[in-house]
DNA sequence: CCTAAATGAGAACGATCGTTCTTCCAGTCT
DNA sequence: AGACTGGAAGAACGATCGTTCTCATTTAGG
């Protein structure tokens, strides 16, 4: 059954937290900016959440289900025929991304440099991190690829890499980075 | 001459800046702790510099200059043979740069992140970054390769994909890059 | 309907932030 | 000697941070 009343406390806090985490370091969203977004009361947000970093770990885990997941997993799947481009058609998302206009590179990473490597949000971002290298290794699987963790692995380093590109500005950064994806098939086909 | 009387104040700070911002995000190292950890009064710190932006834009500059030009350009430089063995070479620099128990990852990559896109220093790094790739262009074009400013795009995603991969743990994550790069060197020849 | 839980509005907290200011001292150059 | 510069030490500022608290109001369940 589909929830068609207003949205509860919770599901504003969370839709806030969404969209200001997405594109803006932790650091840098306030509390009270959390809190005027979502229209909500002081008390009722620290009644949800027991603190900010619990806020945090909730949109990493809603991030990726919908970002990881969602757009990226099953929309790379939607498109390919071959699993092979099913994997490809990741960079064809990518580049979609890079080019719109509110381009948010990706919180994983944001936040996995902005906290210090022991924080409880820094393990959080490289667990979420890891589960994109298994949906890829998945893919690299379907396609019979040799040694599809290590590949998972390679690949996530094209991923990375050209998010952070765009971030810097080089909206074709998707299209260089699926070259050498390209090459890496290749190499894990033989 | 060389300076051979003890360090300045301005020497020390930047020197505490280096090593702080090298591993620690903007927000997260206070002036105070700049300050104390120069050894020097509030009053010499704002002296020197007008605001802690300007600390971080002169240790941006410097960063550029000893890791970027010094450890990076200089020890590929150093070992390679051949200009595509130099090339490669930088992925070596990396491995021994990730194995190292203090890694750091890199504040170019950390700060553009962490600052909004408009930011002076977020504008900085974008620059420092250019400066990466018109190195690799550099040397992209002494090994005769074709389209050095393309190349140089690619192998940056590869220099800063790997990056954050081993500030996830992938210690051994220079090696695939390298295995990448050594497909993107034979791409860009023919 | 009545009770209990959920929410709203906002004051107030201690801590920390970047920055300014004042005061005093040590050396250097003219 | 005297003027000037660079530095040390620290109080104090306004702002913002994450968080706790009180109290009135609304909403939902039995």
């Amino acid at each position: 059954m589909t929830d068609v009343s207003a949205p509860t406390a919770k599901e504003r806090i969370l839709a806030t937290a969404y969209e200001l985490f997405s594109k803006r370091a932790v650091r840098d969203v306030g509390v009270d900016e959390l809190i005027r977004g979502s229209d909500v009361a002081i008390a009722t947000f620290y009644r949800h959440f027991p603190s900010k970093n619990d806020v945090v770990l909730a949109f990493l885990q809603m991030r990726e289900e919908v970002w990881t997941l969602g757009s990226i997993e099953g929309e790379a799947r939607r498109r390919g025929d071959t699993p092979e481009e099913k994997l490809l058609a990741i960079f064809d998302v990518f580049d979609e991304w890079f080019h719109r206009e509110d381009f948010e590179a990706c919180p994983f990473v944001n936040i996995l440099l902005e906290m210090k490597p022991g924080h409880p949000l820094t393990m959080a971002c490289v667990r979420h991190l890891e589960r994109i290298r298994e949906m890829v290794a998945g893919l690299a699987e379907e396609a019979g690829l040799r040694d599809p963790a290590k590949m998972a692995r390679s690949w996530h380093i094209l991923m990375k890499g050209s998010i952070v590109s765009a971030a810097e500005g080089d909206q074709d950064a998707a299209k260089l980075a699926q070259d050498m994806a390209r090459c890496l098939i290749q190499s894990h086909r033989g």
